[in-house]
DNA sequence: AGTTGTTTGAAACATACGTTCAAAACAAGA
DNA sequence: TCTTGTTTTGAACGTATGTTTCAAACAACT
């Protein structure tokens, strides 16, 4: 009894949406999440917000911890399914080919192939990966590292191979750097922008922001 | 009524204790803060760390939030003081002694100095950073940046004057990246390692960590 | 020793939260 | 239409939280 719609495009899935219940509480919960944190969300809010039922959040997923792993697990299996084809493929690559523009574009590709699944997801994504990261203390971390972590590893090796001249040390930090720098400037691009002044004419496409960094963590790879 | 010692060589002050209520709940409430979170600390757990009374948070700084904001004040006051003395003399410099390395050095050593007043400070601070920086709804970002934006301003522009060939925008957006870098990866140094393999040699040190990080952040903004 | 202003202490308050429960509503098949 | 399994609903429960209150303890000064 609820509308599903879907907009297939050369067999590609262009934009769905789905009126279930379980998808308006996702929605309601992966926004106020990135948007206030998981402790500041309460799941009155999140039903309020996405009209359903204050009891249909524990029906339907358990507990509200339960919830936040379903959030990101919706983001997880779009991202490494996309990003472990692309892995598979540079992996049969010659190590000559392996450059850190191109190990980051397979990276960044299917990172910004998720805004084509929902309005804004790159952005919530990222602020999502940053709460999870801040989390030390929880349980969330681990969760995320023990289903995904594996395909993070297959990315270190890559740049292992294309980076032989490096330590194994100076690529893992290497990758940390990056990382951070991603996950900091996509989580909160309309943040820093209040510190500094405003006479800056700002292009605020998170695919704009994203083509700008590369260059610039590749020429940190390379010192 | 409380035990205040002061170690101070050469007019500097190395290393100083105070028992004061105050300063205990203070202690416990960084410690906390940083570990867990601001949300997820109650203040009955600070209390209970710091063997104060529940009510004296509230005597002595108002409420919760204040109390937060009187934590990031006792760092930033130190590190913007430290700060704020390398940019006058970065400000006399000519634009040809404005490099990435020199300025970065202005960022890193002020920061550095903080665990000369506890023990790791700096990674206390560099999570509480990273939590407010997460905290894109609070009250505490707007805080921080009126109470200590304009350090950062200064930064910037001396960034603008030892690049001249970059826009304002890449300026802007390559700062983002390098604080980005800098606080994800001292704000959960012993994060990301578990999810890599356990067959690396790394070193653990503060100071070693933001070593490693200059020539790669440099090597960017010359990009 | 007595007075005054400050700090601490134990208890209580009101509120917001995650979770549970049982009844009602609904959908699908016999 | 009756039955069965699933979903939704409104209300309630127990608990943890930030805050307030007011009396006791304390420190400094005369």
């Amino acid at each position: 009894m609820f509308q599903t719609t879907v907009l297939v495009v050369y067999g590609q899935i262009i934009m769905s949406t789905n009126d279930s219940t379980q998808t308006k509480i996702l929605d309601a919960a992966e926004f106020l999440f990135a948007e206030r944190g998981f402790a500041e969300t309460s799941l009155r809010t999140i039903t309020s917000r996405a009209k359903v039922n204050l009891a249909s959040v524990n029906y339907h997923f358990g507990s509200k911890k339960s919830l936040i792993q379903a959030v990101f697990d919706r983001f997880l299996q779009d991202f490494t399914l996309q990003l472990s084809i692309r892995l598979n493929e540079l992996e049969q690559e010659p190590a000559s080919e392996l450059k850190a523009e191109v190990l980051l574009g397979a990276l960044i590709d299917p990172l910004l192939s998720l805004n084509k699944t929902r309005k804004n997801a790159v952005s919530i994504f990222m602020r999502l990966l940053g709460r999870a990261y801040a989390e030390t203390q929880g349980h969330l971390r681990r969760y995320v590292t023990e289903r995904y972590g594996h395909v993070l590893v297959r990315f270190t090796h890559l740049f292992q191979k294309g980076y032989p001249g490096l330590t194994n040390d100076q690529i893992f930090w290497r990758l940390h750097y990056m990382l951070g720098s991603l996950i900091f400037t996509l989580a909160g691009s309309d943040a820093l922008r209040q510190i500094s002044e405003a006479d800056f004419n700002r292009s605020l496409e998170v695919k704009d922001v994203i083509q700008e960094m590369v260059p610039f963590l590749a020429a940190g790879m390379k010192a």
